[in-house]
RNA sequence: GGGCCUGUAGCCUAGCCUGGAAGGGCGUCUGGCUUCUAACCAGAAGAUCCAGGGUUCGAAUCCCUGCAGGCCCGCCA
């Protein structure tokens, strides 16, 4: 909440305190988040001790609470007593508080961070079930960095293994017609690859021969499976790029085998006490570390000496801390336990670990998507649809055709990171095209209208911002408004803190609904109290815009 | 078999951490643009909060036991 807002509201808490000492009553337990007013009084728990009912109790003790200044009223309600503090006395002070720049950034101390989203294999463009990653990690990049810290995203690009060596071989034996986006074209050589892999002994042998020369640091394969990947991700980045989610670095796993990290790191973990060796392979021994329910031997090495996908992820964690404070990973659900293993083994090397942000797949009405079964709704097809669908909405308005073209691409990729982002990462869901492509109510555009609102006011009113007055009293939209504005802090806060962006949506979609309420209720331009209500205004728009940056979502003055 | 995550109106979802009055949205129905932009607003209908037990004055929320769905349990990535 608002400081002042806090203030207050321990000040009248002291005071109810007071009140029920002199009464000889037990302390009664406050609501915070009374749906009435601005917090509550419980009062049901004094029923027994006092053996009055509860209504009984919240009308006594509303006509005390009723009489302490700060209060602007103090209802009763079956057993609860709600009060609203008197916003009218605070209210300018509150408007200069929001108005602040430092609102609702409270950090003491900024850290380094390094996020890691995205990292989808390149093998092929996008699909739904991976456009939860970028959205939620780069918009937890965005929290994070307007919330004070030190911020850079990196996508971990992962091209040794068997994936990155088919897509290789698919790459250097099938030719490419060149006639669509670069990912869609080539995602077909993968899948021809992929489908040998399985059915052709030779091209098995082939393929996993590959794998042998990457993991064993042949130059030249290390060099041929980079370039594949990054020929894939050429066309990834573009959609990444449009969706505004790109990180800010590509690292190349295959490096970490070319500059000899990866066999740094099994010296280091065979040196460990855990250490064990089965047939030439070495694990780590992680009886007592109960993991998923059984003793569990992480090996970090084949029976040929060579490295595994964690060992490499090792290398590369010990590389983020050389250079950040934190590392955080946004990864599917199927990394848990695998996330797990990496913090354990970091740990053996006396090495910081990162922190997992954990979401749910989305999947498809009958299953999971796959790349190289090619059951996939693409994201780029997604964009192109729900684009055209915003642009379609704007027909009517008489905007230029560019401004249309930009508008719509605002709103129709911010409605599609809107969608995704207001749910719950740990929720799984099935995709639904109708849901994807919804532009209304709890959605983008309607926050970005509230936002065109409060500009278009701004624009009308044409005079430079007055300072903050009241003349008169608050009606309830304005007072319900500012309660909204003053839980943005807090707000932020609990975002940071439980790395959940789900509240900031939900924010964004009760601060719009709370304006919109203030705009049917309250004319400002040509008002008595317009010095006070045009700073609502502004403050309005600030924190729509805010809220919507952090989501990345466009915030236009028109729409 | 074991571990983790999820279960809230026809559908999607918030609230669960820190117990106190079940919020939104879609869809359905009714009403509102000559007044700062109707992608909006007002109202109606719709919920055994997966089930059962426990703790408590009070449980969607905490604890136990189940059930259902997702994910994981490889010298793959």
């Amino acid at each position: 909440m608002s400081q002042i807002v806090i203030d207050i509201v321990e000040e009248i808490l002291k005071k109810i305190s007071t009140i029920t000492k002199k009464l000889d009553w037990p302390d009664l337990p406050i609501d915070l988040n009374s749906p009435i007013g601005d917090f509550a009084v419980v009062c049901f728990p004094a029923a027994k001790t006092l053996k009055k009912n509860p209504a009984e109790i919240a009308s006594e003790i509303a006509l005390e609470i009723e009489n302490i200044d700060q209060v602007l009223s103090a209802e009763t309600e079956k057993g609860y007593c709600n009060i609203t503090i008197d916003w009218n006395e605070i209210v300018t002070n509150v408007i200069k508080e929001i108005d602040h720049k430092s609102y609702a950034k409270t950090i003491e101390k900024p850290d380094r961070i390094l996020i890691e989203h995205t990292s989808a294999n390149p093998t092929g463009p996008f699909h739904m079930g991976r456009a939860r990653n970028p959205i939620i990690g780069d918009s937890i990049a965005r929290l994070l960095e307007y919330y004070g810290h030190e911020v850079a995203t990196e996508y971990y690009v992962n091209d040794t293994g068997r994936q990155a060596a088919t897509l290789a071989f698919g790459l250097s034996n099938y030719e490419t017609k060149n006639e669509k986006k670069v990912d869609h074209e080539l995602v077909d050589a993968y899948r021809i690859a992929s489908k040998l892999l399985e059915e052709d002994e030779i091209v098995r042998k082939q393929i996993y021969q590959k794998m042998e020369d990457i993991e064993g640091g042949n130059s030249e394969t290390l060099r041929e499976v980079k370039n594949s990947a990054k020929r894939m991700l050429e066309g990834m980045e573009i959609s990444l790029k449009r969706l505004g989610a790109e990180a800010n670095n590509y690292f190349h796993e295959s490096d970490l085998i070319a500059n000899g990290k990866v066999s740094e790191v099994i010296e280091a973990l065979k040196d460990s006490k855990i250490c064990k060796e089965e047939d030439g392979a070495y694990y780590l021994d992680l009886e007592g570390e109960n993991i998923a329910g059984r003793n569990q031997k992480f090996f970090f090495t084949r029976k040929n000496g060579l490295s595994l996908y964690t060992t490499r992820d090792i290398a590369y964690h010990l590389y983020k801390f050389k250079k950040y404070d934190k590392a955080l990973n946004v990864l599917g659900e199927d990394h848990r336990l695998q996330s797990k293993l990496l913090g354990i083994a970091l740990r053996e090397l006396n090495s910081k670990e990162p922190i997992g942000l954990f979401y749910s797949f989305v999947n498809l009405p009958g299953g999971k998507m796959s790349t190289r079964a090619g059951r996939v709704i693409y994201l780029d097809d997604i964009m192109e649809k729900i684009v055209e669908l915003a642009k379609h909405k704007l027909d009517e308005t008489d905007l230029s055709e560019i401004k249309k073209n930009e508008l719509a691409e605002d709103i129709g990729i911010g409605s599609l990171r809107y969608n995704v982002l207001k749910v719950q990462a740990e929720k799984g869901f099935t995709f639904n095209m109708e849901d994807a492509l919804n532009l209304q109510g709890d959605s983008a555009p309607f926050a970005m209208y509230s936002h065109a609102r409060a500009a278009a006011i701004i624009r009308n009113y044409s005079k430079d911002m007055p300072e903050v007055s009241i003349n008169g009293k608050l009606s309830n939209s304005e007072i319900k408004l500012l309660r909204t504005l003053a839980k943005w802090p807090g707000t932020v806060q609990r975002s940071v803190n439980n790395l959940s962006i789900h509240y900031i949506p939900n924010y964004a979609h009760e601060l719009a609904a709370n304006f919109n309420q203030f705009y049917r209720d309250c004319p400002v331009i040509g008002n008595e109290n317009e010095a006070l209500r045009i700073n609502l205004v502004a403050i309005s728009k600030k924190i729509l815009k805010t809220s919507l940056g952090i989501l990345g979502v466009k915030a236009p003055n028109q729409m």
